[in-house]
DNA sequence: GTAGTACCTCAACCTGACTTCAGGTCAAGA
DNA sequence: TCTTGACCTGAAGTCAGGTTGAGGTACTAC
């Protein structure tokens, strides 16, 4: 059992954030001893899943029914499983358009490399898109299209 | 040239978004005729910058400070490589990151997946980790440590 | 016994990024 | 002529996801 501070430094989640979290319903299991929070294993794991829901994009709202969800038991499987089936969805689209940026920025970066190696932008720009190397035109075509 | 509501549509951005950026700075370089907005080739490319920098996790002041290091011209040059190169870096990141989420709920999918073929999670859960099918095992740990 | 530290609550506040709204201009078509 | 649609402004409103602050408890260390 860990107290809410013990949490706060493991996890690097500040702890009104923790509380914030609790006051919303995200951590139903949390046990009180004398109104202090005592985190289990099983809290611990919740938080891994919300940290993981919660950067897949899903609202706290969305993350709390789930929770809801896993107080209910096998009932709810059903649910969870889509859920998570969506999510993983959403998260290889949000994958693509990362690379995307990713693509984007390293064509910047050479841009900008080239541009501070010459002194100036004016004799890297004429070479876009045809004159640029093979490999960052196709950083520029991925970030381009 | 493009209206606003050409450019809205081909970005998938709101007008008032649109307004919202120029107001903010975004577009330092936007012309205008008798108070319309007429957007050219560099607006449109100053945008697929703006949603770029943004995807990548700047605030809308930052980009707004980027675009006015571009007005002042050669003398920013190195600044402008830096920004790019920090966040090609933070972007980086964020990948490692997400990755670390998609085994998350990789992971998630096939344990829901067996709880609703057995009907129950209390068959799933004894497994973990060390009876987890060894490509499972992969992605639990990823998500884990 | 008092200072310090870690915990608690509840309400109010904050921030970023938009969105909405009221009221107005302007050009084209019926 | 008049109505429709696309544009404009400035101010106010919204929303998620916290953070802050005032005021209080409880235990330990000196």
């Amino acid at each position: 059992m860990y107290t809410i501070g013990q949490v706060s430094q493991q996890f690097n989640i500040s702890v009104s954030t923790l509380r914030y979290y609790d006051k919303e319903g995200l951590l139903p299991q949390l046990k009180r001893v004398s109104g202090i929070r005592y985190f289990s294993e099983k809290d611990l794991e919740a938080l891994r899943v919300i940290e993981c829901l919660k950067r897949s994009g899903l609202e706290i709202k969305t993350i709390c029914q789930f929770m809801k969800w896993c107080e209910l038991g096998n009932e709810t499987l059903p649910k969870r499983k889509e859920l998570f089936e969506k999510q993983k969805r959403v998260v290889e689209e949000e994958m693509k358009q990362l690379q995307k940026v990713y693509e984007m920025i390293s064509y910047k970066c050479w841009y900008y490399g080239e541009s501070v190696k010459l002194g100036s932008e004016e004799y890297v720009t004429p070479k876009i898109p045809e004159g640029l190397p093979i490999h960052i035109k196709k950083s520029y075509d991925a970030a381009h299209q």
